[in-house]
DNA sequence: AGCACGCCGACT
DNA sequence: GTCGGCGTGCTC
């Protein structure tokens, strides 16, 4: 009752005589960023939100509601995160208008993981669930709101003795007529009339109507393709043990972390998806994230052919296949998920097991806010859960690594160091591109040892994969008599020349010119073309090699849907001799007849500023090279390098992930980077470079200030503050952008300071900021 | 984000 | 004396 009066902003307030007492309180937070108002909101529940009898209205955590909001009380979505009796306060509560969602779309688990994303990623709570709950979930996307009309019974019984216009009595009685409620459309159609005459028979109050949400369609069946059922395989020794491991893991009271370090081609795969077997043999559900780029229709198959209801969630889906998915794993239909990074947030009913394969891919964090990294999401969520979480990876993330091999291991390291079915690992040799200059070896991306190498393997009906990081042709354009380079005017970035458009393109922000024949600066005739991307490498390999059959795969050519499949299609029966592109041909693929893996520049990562360059490089070699000798032809793979001899590329050609951990852990340990400490960066842009450059160090100064008490626990807790300093794209779509990082062993301590400092910096008008824990992009 | 409040200059 | 400029700050 109290709680109704509140709904008229105008009656007298009930709070004077009842100061002292208690209402239900809804607490909500603003849907999405809140437009600035980003912190918790009570509001009173009216007593029919509160009502037990009518389940579909009653305000609680997880459904969304509808609230006045502000001075002119604008009505705006939130979502409830908790319900309860408060003592009154001194401030008057506004009520909430109405219960958006007829059931509540989070559980309270996911709550409690989206308030705790919030609060380590320093994200609004509303934004980060409009992250949790995908989009064609909140829009009811494959659902329609029907108006549903029927004639009340009273209004049945005397309707021969109304007295009604001929178009309003024709449509009354061929609705009272009808065995089933009819949509106003349906009804004009029957009564052929408009739906004039209708609508003032609802207004007269003789023909009544109720709002339903249906769905639109029911393809589900058709959508599941038939496959045939594969039985499990016999496992090695390796294999047997790693299942052994994960299964123990499986009946511990508590969440355990299994990292699986197994090389490529060891058969890590096979060992969780036996594990799931059994997660789901007791009747629970179990998640699987792998990279986004590895969501192939063979990935998929995989799973299809051992598991009867499996759900794919990954970007291409539509908003209503995406809910259709949803509500069928919320309805527990569904026994595995596989996914990309957001598949993390599955609303499985009953969680037992959580996987995330090639645990070390970048793509599992995200790069906008909430910017969280699904490994960090997926260890909080199998606590919750009390459920095993497997990483799985032949080039594990130092963080993943630390943590089961460290001196303080709280995860199970199981090691798969040995091929299936007996395959040896390939031999990697490397070839040293600054003897190569020096020597006879010809111009062009491909040494001669590559080469001779390529045409060895094609005699033998090899298959060859060559990988090349930079698409585009040239990665530069420039005039040779004044220097002049051409670049992006938002970004400030070389323009890549792109041969098979003919355009000079920004990689960064799609900016594109045709390239000039006259210097734009000093009018000279002819501009040369500099650097190497996959399109001259692809000329190059075609001229080399005229009987080969060339395939690139790079984002230019694997554009549009299906392109990805038809391509490894294609490579898999043979058709296509040589493949050649980016990293995208690095990762997950196994073809048994691919005898030679060329990686043509193998440092053109390993100076990036980025604490992580060693790691990635290292990453990407070892990933390419377990592209071959996975049939019994054996295979071998040439790294063309100018550094033969860095830690990161020598460890890569000796299989040996132990000798580069060793290598580069004491350095990160040095400079307290992460596995032994957390880093923070602050990214802010703006047109104006200035008031972007003072802005951070204004943010720097509040750092240090907030910082000092941790400084002066010691060097185990302080903080270190480098920058700010323009970032490495300097200017990105028309802004200036600079960066800085913090740094310290203490990441309590260094998320208290930004947690204060996200909330006192101001920012200009003109220039936006935002921080980014745990970043893996330094971009 | 939006909207009201407030504290200064040109007008009835 | 008041109408309205948009700078500032709050929103349960």
């Amino acid at each position: 009752m109290a709680a109704q009066q509140s709904l008229f902003a105008d009656d007298p307030p009930d709070w004077e005589q009842d100061a002292a007492g208690e209402a239900l309180t809804a607490t909500v937070v603003m849907a999405g960023a809140g437009g600035g108002a980003a912190g918790e909101f009570d509001y009173l529940v009216p007593d029919q939100l509160a009502d037990p009898r009518n389940p579909e209205t009653r305000a609680e955590p997880g459904r969304r509601v509808l609230v006045p909001f502000g001075r002119g009380d604008r009505r705006l979505s939130a979502y409830c995160v908790a319900v309860g009796v408060k003592p009154r306060g001194a401030r008057r509560l506004k009520s909430l208008l109405e219960v958006l969602d007829p059931a509540p779309l989070i559980s309270e688990s996911m709550l409690r993981l989206a308030r705790w994303m919030a609060e380590y990623y320093l994200t609004p709570l509303g934004q980060v669930l409009e992250t949790v709950l995908p989009a064609g979930v909140r829009g009811a996307a494959g659902t329609r709101e029907v108006t549903l009309l029927s004639v009340p019974t009273a209004v049945a019984a005397r309707l021969t003795r109304l007295e009604l216009p001929e178009k309003q009595r024709r449509a009354l009685e061929s609705l009272a007529a009808s065995t089933k409620p009819l949509s106003p459309p349906q009804l004009a159609k029957l009564a052929d009339c408009t739906t004039a005459p209708i609508n003032a028979l609802r207004k007269k109050g003789l023909v009544e109507s109720r709002v339903e949400r249906l769905d639109t369609a029911q393809a589900d069946e058709l959508l599941a393709p038939t496959v045939e059922r594969q039985q499990p395989k016999q496992l090695n020794k390796d294999q047997a043990h790693t299942l052994a491991t994960i299964l123990a893991a499986l009946e511990a009271p508590q969440s355990q972390t299994v990292l699986i370090h197994g090389v490529t081609g060891s058969g890590k795969t096979e060992v969780y998806i036996q594990a799931i077997e059994r997660v789901v043999g007791f009747g629970r559900q179990a998640i699987v994230l792998v990279p986004e780029i590895s969501l192939t229709p063979q990935t998929v198959g995989r799973f299809r052919e051992r598991f009867d209801h499996i759900a794919v969630l990954h970007s291409h889906q539509s908003d209503v296949e995406r809910h259709r998915q949803w509500r069928r794993i919320a309805a527990g239909e569904i026994q595995v998920v596989v996914g990309a990074r957001s598949a993390v947030f599955a609303p499985t009913p009953h969680l037992g097991l959580i996987v995330i394969d090639e645990e070390h891919e970048t793509s599992f964090k995200q790069d906008t806010a909430p910017r969280y990294h699904a490994r960090e999401v997926a260890r909080r969520r199998a606590e919750a859960a009390r459920a095993p979480l497997v990483l799985s990876s032949a080039t594990p993330s130092l963080e993943a690594w630390v943590r089961a091999d460290g001196p303080d291991p709280d995860a199970l390291l199981a090691s798969m160091p040995r091929r299936v079915g007996g395959l040896p690992m390939p031999d990697v040799r490397t070839i040293d591109l600054v003897q190569e200059a020096h020597g006879r070896g010809g111009r062009g991306a491909i040494s001669r040892p590559l080469s001779q190498a390529i045409h060895a393997s094609l005699e033998d009906r090899g298959q060859v994969i060559l990988l090349l990081n930079r698409r585009g042709f040239s990665t530069h354009v420039r005039c040779p008599s004044c220097g002049y380079l051409l670049e992006c005017p938002h970004c400030e970035t070389a323009l890549t020349f792109h041969r098979d458009t003919n355009v000079a393109l920004c990689h960064w922000c799609d900016y594109r010119e045709p390239p000039p024949r006259i210097c734009p600066d000093c009018k000279s005739a002819g501009v040369n073309y500099h650097g190497l991307g996959t399109q001259k490498l692809e000329a190059e390999v075609r001229a080399r090699f005229p009987s080969a059959n060339v395939l690139r795969m790079d984002t230019d050519t694997m554009r549009s849907p299906g392109s990805h499949e038809r391509a490894l299609d294609a490579f898999r029966r043979g058709e296509v001799q040589v493949l050649l592109g980016t990293q995208m041909i690095a990762k997950g693929l196994d073809f048994p007849n691919v005898t030679l893996v060329g990686v043509i520049n193998a440092d053109s990562a390993l100076h990036w500023p980025d604490f992580r360059a060693s790691e990635r490089t290292f990453q990407l070699v070892t990933q390419v090279a377990g592209r071959t000798g996975r049939g019994e032809r054996g295979g071998r793979v040439m790294v063309q390098t100018f550094e033969p001899g860095h830690p990161a590329i020598a460890a890569a050609v000796r299989h040996d992930y132990a000798a580069f951990a060793a290598g580069e852990l004491p350095e990160r340990e040095a400079l307290g980077y992460p596995p032994y400490g957390s880093v923070v960066r602050m990214i802010a842009r703006g047109e104006n470079a200035k008031l972007v450059e003072a802005l951070l160090a204004k943010a720097a100064d509040t750092i240090r200030r907030h910082g000092e008490e941790f400084d002066a626990m010691g060097p185990a807790h302080a903080l270190r503050v480098i920058g700010p300093a323009p970032a490495p794209l300097e200017k990105l779509r028309g802004e200036y952008r600079f960066h800085l990082l913090v740094r310290s062993r203490d990441g309590a301590a260094l998320h208290r300071v930004m947690q204060r400092v996200a909330a006192e910096l101001e920012a200009p008008d003109g220039v936006r900021w935002v921080v980014d824990v745990d970043p893996v992009d330094m971009m």
